[in-house]
DNA sequence: GTCTATAGAGTGATAGAC
DNA sequence: GTCTATCACTCTATAGAC
């Protein structure tokens, strides 16, 4: 892509993850590139044109997220792989601030959605169970345990950045995030489990300061 | 309060939950009361006299849900409190799916929301921490534990109805949702807590059918 | 209390000169 | 490619008759 339209879907991302894609005027945009808004026109001839744009780049930093397989036998492949959903989180705020608001305006960018959460509870499920079946984790409690879970740890992702801006004590913070992640399997762990967690993903979590939630 | 004014307030609730709060205009909300948008103007001047007055109401429904104790050592008083939770996601969901919509053009219902937040984080805390010294729950097995799942158990409490319009199969139930939060204790029951929680709770939860999340 | 009519302030999109 | 100017539309808020 030339530099122009480049720089216009920066600037667009930028102000949509600050000011929320609904709030947003053709102008502001205009103004943070550096051009009027007959040439932003002239490049993407309608606001929806541009929203087009940062969902087919999204696309293509989701979806390798999501055809990990993420069945390797370490802890620490999970925990990079929070680390790259933390970086999606930043980069692309306003993908998880404005969900029914881009359900409401771009339906088309709400189907993707709806595939990509379903890829990834299904993700998260599969390594939990695989790791049931390795002796990390614990054998359920009760039948539906593990899909639940699953179900709320997509949860957490999805809506970390809208709970920080909400809640919250001011900038969002990557090891909080991982700790409230990994705090849903703290209890779940076999003894075996428990000693690799603190082996290799607490020294991880030290490593970035943790202020209050 | 009189007639007409009681009457937009219901239609602005019911136009609200359905269609989000940024998205209702004075006209929709003037028709479905049956009324002019000039009579509507004359009970409510401005579109945030319309807000403010649901924001009082709300106020009567989440003071006494907040005040609650929830130190009673049976488990189905925090099954009772989940069912008024449900109660309010259900009555007054705008609040829970506008929350940044909410925080820009409000910020007087914002600080209110702030503050309650804080008392429901630590109302669910103390309540894990009662259990913990009662016996049903284990002790923290990390120091931070029980007030990170804290601090989730109100995320899943305060999403719950956004995640279900984006994730879903349709319309939302009252079982899974207990059924979620109840989940994120089930690892750290002991086994006496268990038993109360198979005794008391497990066939509360059966009484209502669980789709698929 | 209720209505119709309209002012007034944006906002997205377009036309046409350079 | 880039600009200025303007149209067409939407929405809140207000004025004034009944």
């Amino acid at each position: 892509m030339k530099a122009t339209p480049q720089k216009i879907i920066n600037a667009a991302v930028s102000l949509f993850n600050q000011f929320g894609l609904a709030n947003v005027r053709l102008q502001h945009i205009a103004d943070k590139t550096g051009i009027s808004v007959g040439n932003l026109a002239y490049h993407f001839p309608k606001k929806a044109s541009i929203i087009r744009q940062i969902d087919q780049d999204l696309e293509k930093v989701i979806e390798p997220l999501l055809s990990n397989e993420l069945t390797f036998p370490h802890l620490i492949d999970f925990d990079n792989q929070l680390s790259c959903y933390y970086a999606l989180l930043n980069n692309y705020t306003f993908y998880f601030l404005d969900l029914l608001e881009m359900e409401r305006a771009f339906p088309v960018m709400h189907i993707k959605r709806k595939k990509y959460i379903q890829r990834m509870v299904g993700q998260i499920g599969a390594w939990i169970r695989h790791h049931e079946k390795n002796g990390i984790f614990q054998p359920q409690i009760r039948p539906n345990q593990y899909r639940i879970l699953g179900h709320t740890i997509w949860m957490i992702i999805t809506f970390w950045m809208t709970q920080q801006k909400v809640s919250n004590t001011g900038k969002s913070n990557e090891g909080t995030f991982k700790e409230t992640v990994w705090n849903q399997f703290l209890p779940i762990f076999t003894p075996v489990g428990l000693m690799e967690y603190e082996a290799i993903i607490l020294p991880q979590l030290k490593l970035v300061n943790m202020p209050d939630l």
